[in-house]
DNA sequence: ACCTTTGTTAACCATATGGTTAAACTAAAC
DNA sequence: GTTTAGTTTAACCATATGGTTAACAAAGGT
């Protein structure tokens, strides 16, 4: 593993924990088991650093959803498939969605310049696609960004609060991963069920 | 208005904003009007005052779903108030539900300290209750605690990640907060729709 | 062999930041 | 009018933190 890419796995897992305000340069020097110097060596300052994690965190997730929602399957596919393909990548990456999440609330002018950005996720396809399925009678008439939210939020958000869940309803580690492994599937049904017609 | 208070409000608006770490002892002492030293006379330290504050807005959400979820009501009705007060009461204090998951996040073992609190969010009853709803057949066989999940995902989330949603979607605040109102009802119409036998 | 490029380190620097102190001001109490 | 308790401030301090420098080492090319 080349110094580099040492630096960016320790920064990676430094502001996914702690977040832009909170991680110290030190503290990914240690993790990454290297001086501080060549932190600035590699890349610049802080902020490019954070960047460069940033951007790739985001160019993850994005692409990924955008294959989905972009593709030729009916709605009720693409909402299956989202589930379980989100699922499975956010069960392996469990900081992702919190930190992505966190970094565009407390910088939302950093953020938002590149939310014009190629790969961001777009949904334009999926909503007129919805808007098809409820004019053919497929789909009962509902607010299509609506429905969006509701995919999102049931998908994303037990990982974005992990710890406000883990803590709320008590449970492990262990028995969280589970209970994703199930939403998987059980989300999917859930808005299947209360939309179809 | 006292200077407490006005350092509170302050300090609210600050750390609701920027998180604890990205917070300024400073930026904060501007926002009030006031000095720096002040906010050490009144509030000790960084700490203390974070404290006063996280309590404080967690003190806000947490009674006010016992006592929906504690109630006398069935499940369906339960779950439409929920929504209903819920939201309303977040479009007032859009920066609550992001500044407690995050903090909770970013420093778990404070976080932790005071789930034991006696007034934390406690779904004990209505998890029983749905437990018996589901044996007497009013509500399909389903996880209690998925079904937790659900209600919270799609009332919260769209907060949590205010930015994302409104970069993703392409939104207005005014905007967001229509669509937010329309929630009120079309969750608990979207959950009961899809759980009722 | 000698130079250049690249990678790496320890030591250092400037500034930001949380926190302290002592003095000044205010207003009620005596 | 003086005292006393509570407020408020400017100036200061110690440390943490992002960033720089200069020296050094290793590899590659000529």
């Amino acid at each position: 593993m080349t110094t580099e890419e040492k630096i960016f796995n320790a920064a990676r897992i430094v502001f996914q924990k702690k977040g832009f305000a909170g991680a110290r340069m030190q503290e990914i020097a240690d993790e990454a088991g290297i001086n501080k110097a060549m932190l600035h060596y590699c890349f610049k300052n802080k902020e490019l650093l954070f960047k460069a994690i940033f951007m790739n965190a985001f160019g993850q997730l994005a692409p990924q959803i955008n294959e989905i929602f972009n593709s030729q399957e009916t709605v009720f596919d693409k909402i299956t498939k989202f589930t379980h393909s989100y699922i499975s990548f956010v069960i392996l990456n469990p900081y992702l969605p919190q930190f992505v999440i966190q970094e565009m609330n407390n910088n939302p002018e950093f953020v938002m310049s590149f939310m014009n950005y190629e790969n961001r996720p777009n949904p334009a396809v999926l909503i007129a696609q919805i808007e098809k399925e409820i004019m053919d009678g497929i789909i009962r008439p509902i607010h299509p960004k609506q429905l969006l939210l509701d995919i999102f939020s049931m998908t994303v958000f037990p990982f974005a609060a992990k710890m406000m869940v883990k803590g709320m309803i008590q449970i492990s580690d262990a028995e969280f991963n589970l209970m994703m492994e199930e939403r998987k599937t059980s989300i999917a049904e859930q808005i299947i069920n209360s939309i179809k017609k």
